[in-house]
DNA sequence: TGCAATATATAAGCAACTTATATATTCTAT
DNA sequence: ATAGAATATATAAGTTGCTTATATATTGCA
């Protein structure tokens, strides 16, 4: 398991990716999602999830389709257009922070400034 | 320049690679060297730097060793025994992630669950 | 009949950072 | 000479973004 310290930042750039792939998906999948993805070494909590989800939603950002689905309400949350230019944009940071990070741990003693 | 939100969590893990790499450093060198390496990407401010070089002087982890460099105060942070155990250990967690971020970031669409 | 899984929601509390501020010396340019 | 940039460390107040705990309700399995 990763610590939560090391995703915290990464959750709304992560949620948005997976949504821009999938079209829509609800709440309960994204978490689903994410451990298969990770192997279960990512473990979203619903306590930050739907806080992010809502915010994003009232930053126009996503929008949502509430569906009944077995007596289980289901909300799905879909890009804004806005939402999908937000999204290219945060994948290009966290690009740019694995990328950052691997240069970091990548380095070798003595070769780090040769 | 990468969002602070990102790179909040991995300072700690960043600075004791560094120290791990260059045997020992002090503060302001840790933030030239991270901006060397990421080409200015990731810029440590000192209001976050020193309080976790002190931590984890706290902790046990580092200590210092005072010197004076052209009447400047130079403090250099070395790894405790402690502390070479404590990188390793974070290092593989920032490696666990890095992966599962290029996972998810890597993902295309109708590949996710083929 | 009870527990795990499915599904969403929010409040209180905490950790880790940002921002602002303080201090002091050396180096460079004018 | 003198001003500003670079070097060097330090800490307090404030904010953000999570964790943890709690609440609610249905379906599926044993």
């Amino acid at each position: 398991m990763i610590p939560s310290d090391l995703i915290k930042g990464s959750l709304k750039t992560i949620v948005l990716k997976l949504l821009k792939e999938n079209g829509r998906m609800y709440g309960y999948e994204i978490t689903r999602r994410v451990e298969e993805l990770t192997e279960g070494k990512i473990k979203l909590t619903y306590g930050a999830l739907y806080p992010v989800l809502h915010k994003l939603e009232s930053e126009g950002v996503l929008v949502t389709e509430s569906e009944n689905f077995n007596n289980r309400i289901r909300i799905y949350y879909l890009l804004t257009p806005h939402g999908h230019s937000v999204v290219e944009d945060k994948i290009k940071e966290l690009n740019e922070f694995i990328e950052s990070l691997q240069r970091i741990v990548d380095t070798k003693p003595g070769l780090s400034h040769a």
